[in-house]
DNA sequence: ATAATAATTATTTTGTCAATCATTCAGCTG
DNA sequence: CAGCTGAATGATTGACAAAATAATTATTAT
């Protein structure tokens, strides 16, 4: 079983498995290497992780930890207008999304991984992405910019369904960005006509 | 060269094709049986079709043919409300594709043929969709149902971009058809509150 | 000209073996 | 004992060839 202590050595483990996995792959990188790397026996990373797709998830949120992190800096920043802070989030996630399938890195493959072996992380993913829109919602509901006729949790749950094609792996793949940001451009026309009018 | 004649034998064998396909799959299906319910040699099925591929295309294609049939009564029925008829459209377009999805009828893996060996024929039939969308659309605009503030192409594409997740099969393959219903119809009131504010 | 049969080419399957890899664990070390 | 190693295990994978199957083309016959 994993012990609990010795933060650091699972941060290392980490770190060196995500350089790895980021350069070569999760099926093609090994627990032998990713424990070379951290001059310890193969074995001893057992220690730490219960298994190898516990390294994979562990690296995946850790990564969405910082996205989330973006995302409550734009739910905070109360200057700017919540329409166009909602427009933000949405657009960040379409080219973060971009990236990760037109960049060598082989983020994709995790992705995959990730949906296949761990379905129930996708959920909370999206679940928390969720609290920051229903924010700025709230936000912007307050502040009189918008006019909602439905709750704020689900009126969050359907812009998150109706941006669905700007995170999913298909037509990120197989639709140019600037016809993909040309699509964002008018659903969020389209929505944010039915969120702020009398 | 496939021959221009002889119309009624093209048939005989997509009808065969359909059969054995939807049954037993593309991939599972050869080119001999095919021939053989026919009461034909297999080379000869090669003077109606260039080959293999074409055949699921022609069966594709004339699947959804019977589809945009439908469209088009909705959209010729102008005693409806516009906004309803549009409901109808994007809702039997999500129950079609999830029977599809759930059935053991091999549709799937017809879509995914397609898909990675006809990419052209999913752009056309998503703009032939679009078609009778548009229609609907300046019906309602003419009838003082909606108020756009935007081209109705546009306002047509938006839409179908907003309802991806309810084709995309890898949302109708996990996600329950109860779900999928609740998030049509939030989504749709979001929109058509968009679409009707003046 | 039209259709069946035969020939060819491409793809899939099968079987085998070795190698690799995730995972476990008995035991070392300090 | 806490913290680790290195060897063992069992499952999976990759390479490769041979055989079989199936798509496509060429030839022949009516």
């Amino acid at each position: 079983m994993t012990s609990i202590q010795n933060d650091e050595t699972r941060d290392l483990i980490l770190r060196a498995a995500t350089k790895r996995i980021l350069h070569y792959g999760y099926a093609k990188t090994t627990i032998a290497e990713i424990a070379r790397e951290c001059d310890m026996s193969a074995g001893n990373i057992y220690r730490f992780f219960n298994s190898k797709l516990d390294i994979a998830e562990a690296m995946a949120r850790r990564y969405m930890e910082t996205v989330f992190q973006e995302y409550g800096d734009i739910a905070r920043d109360t200057s700017r207008p919540a329409m166009e802070r909602l427009h933000n989030i949405f657009s960040s996630e379409l080219h973060r999304g971009h990236d990760m399938a037109s960049r060598e890195t082989k983020t994709l493959e995790i992705a995959r991984v990730m949906a296949d072996n761990r379905p129930h992380v996708a959920v909370e993913q999206v679940a928390q992405a969720r609290v920051h829109i229903e924010t700025i919602l709230s936000q912007g509901l307050a502040a009189g910019e918008f006019t909602l006729n439905m709750p704020i949790p689900e009126v969050a749950s359907a812009l998150q369904t109706a941006m669905y094609k700007f995170l999913s792996p298909e037509s990120l793949g197989h639709t140019p960005l600037a016809q993909l940001e040309e699509q964002l451009e008018a659903v969020f026309k389209l929505i944010s006509n039915g969120l702020t009018c009398k």
